[in-house]
DNA sequence: CTATATCGAGAGCGGTGCTCTCCTTTAGTC
DNA sequence: GACTAAAGGAGAGCACCGCTCTCGATATAG
């Protein structure tokens, strides 16, 4: 089980380690005052070196706030997977959808000022480098997937879209997207994705209206409105719950 | 026309007249590089002034911060108002609702970084105060009385909720939001205004995602998009075209 | 053992928001 | 019209920031 090298040499112990702390200080801090009072002298005060000493860990605040960023994903994308996979029976899609959902802005109002950096204003100079987007698709890639396939079950008994004269030719998502979802349910309707992408929205329109203090005088039930509304979008999709069936679900 | 006092002293006038060129200085920052690097000095700089005199016009930078809140929130409602005004047939709330929508969206594409400021991650210590409110709930208005309207119309063509236990008993929404829509619209059912939220929820976050780039590699045509889910949206809440009328619309 | 790469520390640069003091200019009053 | 009081501009200065550079100590590799 020993790593790569045993020691290869307290160097590179220490480095690990320091970057860690480094990570864990910026991580309180960004909790307690948020992304923008976020100080590298500050962190270097926390830990006794000089301030000068951090760039040796990281080459700039921006590459901090990166990492932070990659963090906060992957926070928020293991606590969506978790709380789909404890939801036992898997073909209840509703109670997956309400529990992802749930989990979604259950860890943004446990930590605001990261919800704030993934999802409220991008810090500038700021374009997503190739190690984020792995980390960005965890959460929303899970919402998705259970909505594409919600929409293949149940794709018959939706109801058909306004007839006011929408292009319906391809062309509404990106070639990326396309590979995915029609590698996944050839047979989707392309309008169904755009629907699916909506209600990502408006879940995360929610909770950054909520966390952003746009509901203060609006709603009172945030817990309830926010159920509601999740599966009432749930429903609309052909997010259900096993149909009749209230027994014979075997493997 | 002369106003209140002709020359109430050269004072007066200048000070207003600077107190708009600071403005006037800030949101020319604002625009290009957006409300974190906005700085004060740089501001003074422009005007010619010395750093220290800009603190007789605004008590501190949160000061400056919360007049350009207050000038977007203006503005975006000015454009919404405006836009809603030029449906000719105040009775096509579908037509209503979409020129809406698209005047939200075509605001904040062209102004960004004024939307990030209203919409965005709040900055620190910044709690609204009293004069925010009445700027900020005038394009939230117009969407929310329309939607209120809407409902009222179509209220028995609209298909049943979904009957998975929700409260339904008084509660869901803040004591003044109550007053507001009970006073337009006495039998409306709390949970249309709910959903009249969620529909606000996800233009707003459909308009965020795609501003601040979380739509990069999701949607190609972003236009298409949003207008198929904004109609999509008001079809479902009742916004409708005048039904089969064509003509008899008099007075 | 030695050459080399790593890294901590300190000084320093230009920038920030904000305060305090000094001094001029204007406003309102006998 | 002189006089007091308020308003406002200018400058120095404080404590902070991100970031760079240099120097000396230390660990690694040959």
């Amino acid at each position: 089980m020993a790593s790569e090298r045993p020691a290869r040499g307290i160097r590179e112990r220490n480095r690990r380690e320091l970057t860690a702390e480094i990570l864990a200080s910026a991580r309180r801090h960004l909790a307690e005052h948020g992304s923008a009072d976020l100080s590298l002298r500050a962190i270097t005060r926390d830990l006794g070196m000089a301030s000068s000493a951090i760039y040796r860990y990281f080459a700039s605040r921006d590459d901090l706030l990166t990492a932070l960023i990659i963090e906060a994903y992957n926070d928020l994308g293991q606590m969506v997977e978790d709380a789909d996979e404890r939801v036992a029976n898997r073909q209840d899609l509703a109670a997956r959808w309400l529990a992802i959902c749930r989990a979604l802005r259950d860890w943004a109002l446990a930590n605001p000022h990261q919800w704030a950096l993934i999802y409220g204003t991008p810090i500038q100079n700021y374009s997503a480098p190739e190690d984020t987007i792995g980390a960005a698709t965890r959460a929303t890639g899970r919402m998705m997937s259970l909505l594409i396939e919600a929409s293949t079950d149940g794709a018959s008994d939706r109801t058909v879209r306004n007839e006011v004269g929408l292009r319906s030719e391809v062309g509404l998502l990106s070639p990326m997207l396309y590979e995915t979802v029609w590698g996944a349910a050839p047979n989707l309707r392309e309008e169904q994705v755009v629907e699916g992408v909506g209600a990502w929205a408006q879940v995360i329109g929610l909770v950054t209206l909520e966390l952003f203090g746009h509901l203060n005088n609006v709603i009172a039930d945030r817990d309830g409105s926010f159920t509601q509304l999740v599966v009432g979008m749930g429903d609309r999709l052909g997010v259900r719950a096993p149909s009749n069936s209230y027994v014979a679900v075997e493997e």
